[in-house]
RNA sequence: GCGCGGGUAGUCUAGUGGUAGGACAACGGCUUUCCGAGCCGUUAGCCCGGGUUCAAAUCCCGGCCCGCGCACCA
């Protein structure tokens, strides 16, 4: 186990989940100090992305109906047919492994792949036959109600309770583009084989933003400030690029504006929370990478001892989940978009005579006739002497005499749009570890070495230690009225009196708590106390009624404590 | 899922068939105690299940977990 780990778990960061039943990959516990810590950068994401944009956050039920899944895609396209040798026992995913032997593509179904392994007697490399192919789905499970039930899944994303909610949310938004909407929460995916601690989740918190925008307009109205930001990119070729997020677009390497801002944006929070900028990269994904939905896509990823790692994906979803939704629940899912001057168009309108039409096709013909009045015809096409329509897949050739066609002109006041959405979504879990891991250091305080965890002041699940130098009367009851004090202003204070007070600041050091308080002697003759800063652990001298100000202000910003009181034991 | 290695107090670790030992941490006490001080005391452990044996932390089988490699990661 890594030494940082050791320390996460030892201090109460990160906990085995189910424990002392021997546990289960893939799942752990945020204990005290790591929960504290995540509910911080998600309440610093809340304030960056939801409180800053045009944006609302939702809350969605974590099990979703088998529905939801069909139509986003996930229930056919998050499934692969895996296929086991009856020798040596071992698993591939049916796809790859013929295009790998064969050279083809296959059906992802179980009959496809089945006739194949039949066909080609296809055998493992070990020379064992294959067992029957079973389809294994990374989405788990379950039934809703009693009996036999109702099937259904655990959301392996949030964000489609987002889209399913989209009539809701337009409305809510008055149908003005653009608008974000966002969600905090758990999702699952039921991982083959969990490995890297917090790395790879069953289940695990997301924070994701879909921001909805005209399909033509992806811009987003903050991106001015960002322009000339200078960021990191490795493009889908690999190519490396250190340039502003202005002349990304401007070349083509970003596909457009919104995209850029969110990087930006993103690049700021994780700064923020404490993410090294030296170790922070961007990079996007490849054609062959990119998920079924997306049209461009960049990852955030932050070096650690595991590699590169993900930990924000900025996806282009153009118009993929809430088509598919309409689709599938036949609801209009766009938005009307009025155009600034009513335009006059003239049409050509097919109009069918029933007459003609009911007779000759007779049921079908109420089909026919939809979907010759929906046709819009161009110049060539009206001396045609009949139409060809498509009809549940079947070509349809209407005769001349079953229409007439109109010359009208027709004011239209704006048009239906499906916006498209972009998509930061970031994984909490992930950037929680990869702020400890960034954050956590070493240096020699008298001659010792002294283990600290710099994090972010605003950072910090324990922000003040208040420690009474002696753990005896005075003391103690000093300490422990400035606690309540502290605790009552709102900030995450720690009352301990237990050890030496050189082992206490080293506890404190460990966890990452950037003050401690220190009640000695000198404060019951002039009311004063000292500051130590974590980093550097110089002291200073307060007045016991300025704490709560100073503390209060030094936790917001990154100044130096040297100018709020003077040094003590220089 | 496969292969290799591992699993002993909270943490790290000694222990190759015969009474589980240490260090650190934690807790209580003593010490006018500002950077992991000292002294005394206390708590606390063989991953789980089965087998072999008079006797298993130790040997065998299965499971779970951890690490590494392969595969997987919409």
């Amino acid at each position: 186990m890594s030494e940082i780990m050791e320390m996460l778990i030892r201090r109460g960061f990160l906990w085995q989940s189910f424990e002392i039943y021997g546990g289960m990959a893939g799942f752990i516990d945020f204990a005290p100090l790591g929960n504290g810590l995540r509910r911080r950068i998600e309440n610093l994401w809340r304030e960056m992305f939801v409180i800053n944009e045009r944006a609302v956050e939702i809350d969605t039920p974590t099990i979703g109906i088998e529905e939801v899944y069909i139509a986003s895609g996930h229930a056919t396209s998050f499934t692969d047919v895996a296929i086991e040798c009856r020798n040596c026992g071992r698993v591939y995913r049916a796809d790859h492994y013929i295009k790998e032997k064969l050279g083809f593509e296959v059906d992802e179904s179980i009959e496809a792949v089945k006739a194949v392994l039949q066909e080609f007697d296809l055998r493992c490399e070990c020379g064992g036959e294959f067992g029957e192919p079973e389809p294994f789905n990374l989405m788990f499970s379950t039934r809703i109600g009693p009996g036999k039930g109702k099937k259904g899944y655990l959301r392996p994303e949030t964000a489609q309770g987002i889209f399913i909610a989209f009539k809701r949310l337009a409305e809510y938004f008055r149908d003005r583009l653009p608008f974000g909407v966002a969600q905090i929460g758990r999702s699952y995916r039921n991982e083959i084989s969990p490995r890297q601690g917090v790395i790879r989740l069953r289940e695990f918190n997301q924070a994701e933003l879909e921001y909805f925008v005209h399909p033509e307009h992806k811009e987003h109205p903050g991106f001015e400030n960002y322009r000339n930001e200078v960021v990191k990119l490795l493009d889908k070729s690999g190519e490396e690029h250190e340039i502003s997020l202005g002349r990304a677009v401007e070349e083509g390497i970003i596909l457009n504006g919104a995209i850029a801002y969110f990087i930006a944006r993103t690049k700021e929070f994780l700064l923020r929370a404490g993410i090294d900028e030296k170790r922070l990269r961007f990079r996007q994904h490849r054609d062959d990478e990119r998920a079924h939905y997306a049209s461009d896509c960049w990852d955030a990823e932050v070096l650690t001892s595991y590699g590169w790692i993900e930990v924000v994906g900025i996806a282009d979803r153009g118009c993929y989940d809430l088509s598919r939704h309409s689709r599938f629940s036949g609801e209009d899912l766009s938005i009307f978009i009025p155009y600034r001057e009513p335009v006059k168009v003239r049409k050509k309108l097919v109009i069918p005579d029933m007459g003609k039409l009911g007779p000759k096709f007779r049921k079908k013909s109420k089909k026919i006739a939809d979907a010759l009045k929906s046709l819009e015809l161009g110049e060539s096409e009206s001396d045609k002497d009949r139409i060809v329509v498509e009809v549940d897949g079947e070509k349809i050739e209407v005769p001349e005499d079953c229409y007439t066609i109109q010359e009208v002109e027709v004011t239209l006041h704006g048009e239906k749009v499906i916006p498209h959405v972009i998509e930061p979504s970031f994984g909490l879990d992930r950037i929680t570890y990869a702020v400890l891991e960034h954050s956590f250091d070493r240096d020699t305080v008298d001659g010792e070495e002294r283990k600290v965890l710099r994090l972010k002041r605003w950072i910090a699940p324990v922000q003040v230690a208040v420690l009474p130098l002696l753990s005896r009367k005075p003391f103690t009851t000093k300490a422990m009225e400035i606690t309540e004090m502290l605790k009552k202003s709102g900030i995450f204070t720690e009352y301990d009196d237990s050890g030496s007070i050189g082992r206490r600041y080293r506890r404190y050091d460990e966890i990452g708590t950037p003050f401690c308080v220190t009640i000695d002697h000198q404060t019951f003759e002039d009311e004063t106390v000292t500051i130590r800063d974590r980093d550097d652990t110089s002291q200073i001298r307060v007045c016991v009624k300025d704490l709560r100000e100073v503390l209060t202000e030094l936790l917001s910003s990154e100044r130096d404590i040297k100018e709020f009181g003077e040094v003590f034991r220089g």
